[in-house]
DNA sequence: GTAGTTATTGCAAAAACTTGCAATAAGGAT
DNA sequence: ATCCTTATTGCAAGTTTTTGCAATAACTAC
């Protein structure tokens, strides 16, 4: 048993189960290193686990982000994708190529300070996703 | 003619044209005061227009956005919603009672800048929706 | 280990969204 | 006013995402 002990855990201390379906979305997703969407887990997932159906990848995508164990982000086209929470970060997409580079969350700190204070929110923590024109595209 | 014409020029300046259809979803987001969804739109749409088709008001509304008549945010589930260009801003989402509330861009200006000179993109100007908890519901 | 509770899944059907292509009609040219 | 070009729409069928509910199985307590 690899790594799904420790997010066995984590899910159990909130009163929630460990079970195969779930196992088998955190492997594809830690093993993916990058995002993925629910219909490309889905076809993984099922590799990992026979009979795996395609509510239930929705519902479980969901599911563990509520929890905190993945992270969403907004694809440039405005779909959501997924990937195993860890280092904190964000997305910048090139309008142009369609290239995406992350950028740091601590970047972002000074700034969602300042965004709490002016607007009044606490625990500001969205994971953001821009666009732009990426350095080999602007040199026009 | 009250407000239409004005969209006409701005398309036709760059060989679109103007059509029933995309007066129709224009004077809906015009007249909404706040953003919606694809589904609404249609809805709406469909009272100013019989006739008028879902794929058509998705094709639209992405067109329009393409052009700069129309904005896009993502709603707290992660899908579109749509409003009027207009003045800039961006979404705070309350995590606990969903309420929101718009922040101007204009307290982002700084921030875009640190961005684009840290990443090498240029032209950044995606709009965002935050996640936090609203003052009322954080007051615990 | 066994039994009980209830979180979770699969199934099936619905809703939301997308795509390709032929028919239509907006706007420019005459 | 009429014709022509081609942007735009509607239709129909596909794919993706959501939902309700009965059946299952994970964990707890014994």
């Amino acid at each position: 048993m690899s790594c799904g002990s420790e997010y066995a855990t984590q899910l159990r201390s909130r009163g929630f189960r460990m079970t195969p379906q779930r196992m088998a979305i955190l492997h594809v997703l830690h093993h993916a290193g990058t995002h993925l969407s629910p219909g490309e887990v889905y076809r993984r997932a099922r590799r990992e686990l026979t009979g795996i159906t395609e509510p239930t990848v929705y519902r479980t995508l969901e599911f563990l982000v509520e929890n905190g164990l993945v992270q969403p982000s907004h694809s440039g086209n405005g779909h959501f994708t997924y990937q195993i929470a860890g280092r904190d970060h964000h997305h910048i997409i090139c309008r142009a190529c369609g290239n995406e580079i992350e950028v740091d969350h601590s970047l972002l700190e000074n700034f969602y300070q300042i965004l709490e204070k002016a607007s009044g929110f606490r625990s500001i923590n969205s994971h953001l996703t821009f666009l732009g024109v990426c350095p080999s595209c602007g040199s026009s």
